[in-house]
DNA sequence: CTGAAAGCGCTTACAG
DNA sequence: CTGAAAGCGCTTACAG
């Protein structure tokens, strides 16, 4: 490799100062209309490469958005991110990604590393057990961050979610209104907003139906595809066995389909099961899933373009936006009662 | 937010240099014990961020190392992701991740940004079309990469990818040995390595089984999940049907089923199906997906132990490490055969 | 419209 | 074992 090529490279081969040559690549005006194109091409020429670094120490600006979720894998966050990106394409920003699996260990470097690159802006789903202070020291650290999915009491920044707990009760009372009155819920921890919410969604439409909850009907933990599949078979085994489940999310939902399908039990027909998130795989499934769709491309743009906001010098706000999901009727909640 | 602490805010409190305290909070045994606790309670009692774009602007080390795959959210990077991580974890160096969606022009602007932030490495899923050239450039900056699961011609580095054309010939064979004589191929590309050698491998185990290929068994382009299912429809009007359908990857293959099961066919009864990667999914689906096992774990780690080894100033080679995939037999390949 | 000079916050020889 | 000083490659007032 030749020797590296920097401002002072393109003005000395010019004859102009490292400021103009500065001033020209960014397309200031103060630069004359020439001048700028020789320096353009120049720069094109010798194979110039912007030192962000150096830029970024300069100006204490870095370009660089962090975006942090439990598991970027699960489709549901697939949609936030993509349209977190879009946005963030546009201001040019670079977004940075990170996988926290639930780890407050892994959160808090992530969260660390972004503040030594002197990162702009975070957008986090907070892990389970992501204390208020965790939210705060990068605020206090000129690293504004924006909550997505789940929020966290006290923390004082703007989050975005769907309203989880009126969502969860759409899918109850459509269950209701088909005849069921033994509910199962699969999924979903008390350990998340989402997860307390979704429960309380669920509770409340059974006392809207006077149906009386049981305690066998709640099988938390699930909240992947495989612990949903692990949850069929403690299902089956639940007295008195419900007619219907609710499940956590799609892919909740989409394990424990093929767990009853391995259990011989053919769901949409044996069992009634709704979902969460209405992911893509959620229409071509075998049943198509019936499910709730939680608005995620609405909850990444609107999380992006807040924290976009805030760059541009917009102050902190302390609230939690909800969005309001739709109830998405498909055949996994069919069932054939018996004459 | 308080006056920002830098290092010459500790020194000045303790009345040291900047250098002892630089020296001292990265462990260098040139500064005494008694001395190096000071500073580092002194560190932490101020608040102290360090400043890694400072830092990376005088040592011309980033700590940084860039991963662009075409979709993280197929499972498949997700398990390569995941060894990546590990190995780069274990040498303090963040990760960023890019989705180049296989659009050429954002493959290229994140090379870009990797290039402008100093990062120290790639490790690089190549997206459709890319020219040798576009490997090369950042090599030549500096920027060593590391191939993973495709592979460009004549890019002179290395790179690590499953036996496309053994582990498509395993799954084919398998076929052929149940009784299978006419197989297509769904989905995939030629514009990819991978798509290519799991045809050649597909076509040349029918050569070896005496069967003569017949156009209408291949339908290539999809490689997700939702056009396999549309897949199916296609498949279901070839001309006097094929009895089994190797595709080139699970997740095609449990669209494909998907798609079958729609139509009112069975998978694994009426259609034999295969899929290729062994993503956790298979082995709970309905019914459980015979496939090929790809490696992937052994795939990311290898490639991030090479990567790591080129820092550590191990030179570059220009080779293509093939890691050997294996048959995993499971119902979907059953099929009854008409007495 | 262009240039000379200072400074962002580190690290690294070098000196003592 | 510790300190003074230069320099990484930019940008930004300021001067002309």
């Amino acid at each position: 490799m030749a020797q590296k090529v920097k401002l002072s490279t393109i003005a000395d081969s010019l004859g102009l100062s490292t400021a103009t040559v500065s001033l020209a690549l960014r397309d200031s005006p103060l630069v004359a209309e020439v001048t700028r194109e020789r320096i353009k091409c120049a720069a094109r020429d010798l194979g110039y490469i912007y030192n962000r670094r150096a830029a970024s120490l300069r100006t204490s600006r870095s370009g660089i958005v962090g975006v942090c979720v439990h598991d970027i894998m699960n489709p549901f966050f697939g949609e936030i991110l993509k349209s977190v990106e879009n946005e963030l394409d546009r201001q040019r920003q670079t977004f940075i990604l990170c996988n926290h699996h639930d780890d407050l260990a892994k959160q808090r470097s992530f969260v660390d590393t972004l503040l030594q690159l002197g990162a702009d802006g975070l957008i986090l789903s907070p892990a389970i057990g992501t204390p208020a202070s965790d939210i705060r020291l990068p605020e206090e650290n000129d690293l504004p961050v924006t909550l997505i999915a789940r929020t966290v009491e006290g923390s004082g920044v703007l989050g975005f979610r769907g309203d989880d707990s009126y969502g969860m009760g759409l899918a109850v009372d459509h269950l209701v209104a088909l005849g069921h009155r033994r509910i199962a819920m699969i999924g979903g921890t008390a350990l998340t907003s989402t997860g307390r919410d979704r429960e309380a969604g669920y509770l409340a439409a059974l006392e809207r139906a006077g149906i009386e909850f049981r305690p066998e009907w709640r099988i938390e933990g699930p909240r992947n595809r495989h612990s949903g599949f692990d949850a069929a078979a403690t299902f089956l085994q639940i007295d008195n066995r419900p007619t219907a489940a609710a499940c956590f999310s799609d892919l909740v939902a989409l394990g424990f389909m093929y767990g009853l399908s391995r259990a011989g039990l053919r769901p949409g027909v044996d069992i009634a099961v709704t979902g969460y998130d209405d992911i893509d795989e959620a229409a071509i499934a075998t049943p198509p899933l019936c499910t709730v769709s939680n608005g995620q491309s609405e909850v990444g743009r609107r999380a992006a373009e807040a924290l976009l906001a805030r760059l541009a010098g917009q102050p902190a706000a302390d609230e939690t936006i909800l969005i309001t999901p739709e109830l998405r009727v498909r055949q996994s909640s069919d069932y054939n009662w018996p004459d």
